[in-house]
RNA sequence: GCCUGCGUAGCUCAGUCGGUAGAGCGCUUCCUUGGUAAGGAAGAGGUCACCGGUUCAAGUCCGGUCGUAGGCUCCA
């Protein structure tokens, strides 16, 4: 028997017979490895355990512990899972189950739903088949005989899958105890090591996706190779619950829904409206430095309006419905850009004039279907931190650049560092439907965004079909304490629009030209931004956004005179200040103050109140000792007015 | 929009077998005047989401509507 070598992780190297398997590979290494061992990957594929290794390879051992690993855990716990379900309900149809970010689910067609209960059972049913240790073997089969041996298990889900793949290659399933269930693979070797895992919840889900299939009963799960990693993702879960920017929302005062309002129709309380302020002053100061013009246009418009910008053709099933306003058409604007068009066209524009940048904290109305509504993220009204820039080609880079930037510099204040670039392109395929129907343009448009993106040194993602109708464009995504993906900043590239409206400049030549709109909104909405920013923050805002940020706290009713003046001070510097006069001690006034999140707290006694001073508390930091009223507003004002980020230390 | 769960005081929640509603926090008043996360007492506060049905009797059972939660799909 021939002799081949393999070479681990860390290059060391090792000889093996030909045909060793990684099983094999990992005993030889340590029984330990052997017995944690899921899968493997050899020359970089992941292949099951008892694959033979015929010549020279690299190989990796796939313990719970690497991403690989832990996604073939996963995807064995959902088989796993499903094989718990054909027990119980024998008439359930399979359909798809694969590993997710940290969880799994599997899709089963049944008549009826599962209940609570019935999550239970299958829990209890799962750990038996995992201790009853069956081996996971594959199977190779050719197209024909796997579509023959699933339409003999009736598993007409599987057969119209096995159809649609494509190519040559033989087709696999993998075998446990009774259950077959078609699958590319690896699997783990043993049902038995399959120890830590747990049923999360249970949702509809249609086939495929589409609203026009059935739908199916979908379970989430999750598993780990330990016990503790299991508990610490447990209780990742219940510590993302207590950020969710609709609890805090509520237990700090932001805002509020209102059933007579109406659904996604957010109310903001003075708390909430605080944040909204600090985040327009900011904007506007940002703008300003950009050389941006502030414009306002109304929330109503004629419905030919939204026919000239193809809103009614490509948005109409997310617009309200119109109103009759003598005997014409009117809507309430989804999107502020027609009307910032207009304002553009108002007066002729010389190549000296641009670029032209209109910004607008614009209200706008979406119908967004009743499913899709979620807390701040998802609204119906919105106002949005839009603006559009209206170009020469030769401006365009710059231009772009500049909004990317500016994306960036506002990132920074906020100490936002786990977001995505994605630069959505169009497809072919979607010209003159989804898309406008000028190919020429298209590729051009969007190599030079890539271009600028390029010099502008800015990491990012290009998907295909993903860009707006009129044209590329960028999305930066960002992720909520429980984990939903969310678009946050939006930019688009706009080459289409502006043709429509009949928008033009004079060139140095004297000849009429059509300018380039860039259309950007870097905070998103209000409503989103803000939700995005609780958790974010996880409601401890920095001093600058936080609704309150000074809490005086008087020891006793003797020195209310005192907190007052120290209340009068603060006010006069421009902080905003909450004097508790209510008859507590101390003690209970702190406790007031850090459940509302203030986080600096000044107790004012008899001792501060001779020589005009404060004992400063901040939160995470407690008790900071006795300093003079003045340097301690000076201090803030600086920490207001500079907008930092840093307090929090824990 | 679709599937499933949920809806009781301002908030968090209890309410068993169908017999007309409870706690803690918060709020108001009074007592206490205090030194870094809860001082004490009393009081007010409810169309049990809404509409209808079953029943001698419905917070509780049934149907519908609205809202909300978790998903599917889409999006700022």
């Amino acid at each position: 028997m021939s002799q081949i070598t393999v070479t681990l992780p860390d290059n060391s190297t090792r000889s093996f017979d030909s045909g060793v398997t990684p099983q094999e590979i990992a005993e030889s290494i340590g029984s330990r490895l052997a017995q944690d061992a899921l899968a493997a990957q050899v020359n970089g594929q992941s292949v099951d355990l008892n694959v033979p290794i015929e010549a020279d390879a690299e190989v990796a051992i796939l313990t719970g512990d690497s991403p690989e690993g832990h996604e073939v855990l996963l995807h064995s716990t959902a088989h796993l899972m499903a094989h718990a379900v054909k027990e119980l309900f024998p008439d359930a149809k399979v359909t798809i189950g694969p590993a997710i970010e940290n969880r799994f689910y599997y899709d089963f067609d049944i008549d009826g739903t599962f209940s609570y209960e019935d999550l239970v059972k299958i829990e209890e049913k799962m750990r038996e088949l995992a201790e009853n240790d069956h081996a996971v073997t594959r199977l190779e089969l050719r197209r024909d005989e796997a579509v023959e041996l699933f339409n003999e298990m009736n598993e007409s889900y599987k057969v119209e899958i096995i159809e649609q793949i494509e190519g040559d290659d033989c087709i696999s399933a993998y075998t446990q105890g009774d259950f077959t269930d078609l699958c590319r693979g690896p699997h783990i070797p043993l049902t038995g090591k399959i120890k830590y895992f747990k049923l999360l919840n249970t949702s509809g889900a249609y086939w495929r996706g589409n609203e026009n299939n059935k739908m199916l009963q979908r379970i989430y799960g999750t598993a780990f190779s330990s016990k503790k990693s299991l508990n610490k993702y447990l209780n990742f879960l219940e510590e993302a619950k207590k950020r969710d920017h609709r609890k805090l929302g509520k237990e700090l005062a932001l805002f509020t829904f209102d059933e007579e309002v109406g659904p996604g129709l957010p109310l903001w309380l003075p708390n909430g409206t605080v944040i909204i302020d600090e985040l327009e002053a900011l904007a506007k100061e940002t703008e300003d430095k950009a050389e941006y013009q502030r414009v306002r246009t109304p929330h109503l418009t004629k419905g030919s309006l939204y026919e000239k910008s193809g809103h009614l053709e490509h948005y109409q099933e997310t617009m309200y419905p119109s109103m009759d306003v003598d005997g014409i058409e009117y809507y309430v604007k989804p999107m502020n850009c027609p009307h910032h068009h207009k304002i553009y066209a108002a007066h002729p524009k010389s190549y000296r004039d641009l670029p032209v940048r209109l910004s607008e904290y614009g209200t706008c109305y979406r119908y967004e279907k009743s499913g899709q509504l979620f807390g701040l993220m998802r609204v119906r009204s919105m106002q949005m931190n839009d603006a559009h820039i209206y170009c020469t080609p030769q401006q365009f880079k710059d231009e772009f650049l500049a909004v990317c930037k500016m994306y960036l510099y506002y990132f920074d204040i906020f100490g936002i560092d786990k977001y995505q670039l994605r630069l959505g392109l169009h497809n072919p395929e979607g010209l003159g439907g989804k898309y406008i129907d000028e190919p020429e343009l298209w590729k051009q448009t969007e190599a030079e965004v890539r271009q600028a993106l390029i010099e502008g040194n800015i990491d990012h993602e290009e998907i295909s079909g993903e860009a707006a109708f009129y044209g590329p464009k960028i999305d930066v995504q960002v992720w909520s304490a429980i984990g939903k993906e969310f678009t946050l900043a939006t930019n688009q590239v706009d080459f289409a629009i502006p043709k429509r409206f009949g928008l033009t400049f004079t060139d140095e030549g004297g000849r009429e030209q059509t300018p380039i709109c860039i259309h950007r909104a870097p905070l998103s909405t209000h409503e989103r931004f803000v939700g995005f920013l609780i958790e974010h923050y996880g409601g401890d805002f920095p001093l600058w956004l936080a609704p309150i940020q000074v809490a005086v706290l008087p020891v006793s009713d003797k020195v209310i005179d005192y907190a007052k003046n120290v209340e009068t001070a603060l006010k006069e510097a421009g902080i905003r200040v909450q004097l508790n006069g209510q008859p507590n001690k101390v003690g209970a006034k702190i406790r007031q103050a850090e459940l509302q999140r203030v986080n600096v707290m000044l107790v004012v006694g008899e001792k501060e109140a001779q020589d005009n001073q404060v004992a400063l508390r901040r939160r995470f930091k407690g008790d900071l000792g006795t300093q003079s009223l003045d340097d301690v507003v000076t201090e803030l004002k600086t920490e207001i007015e500079t907008r930092r980020n840093t307090y929090r230390t824990n």
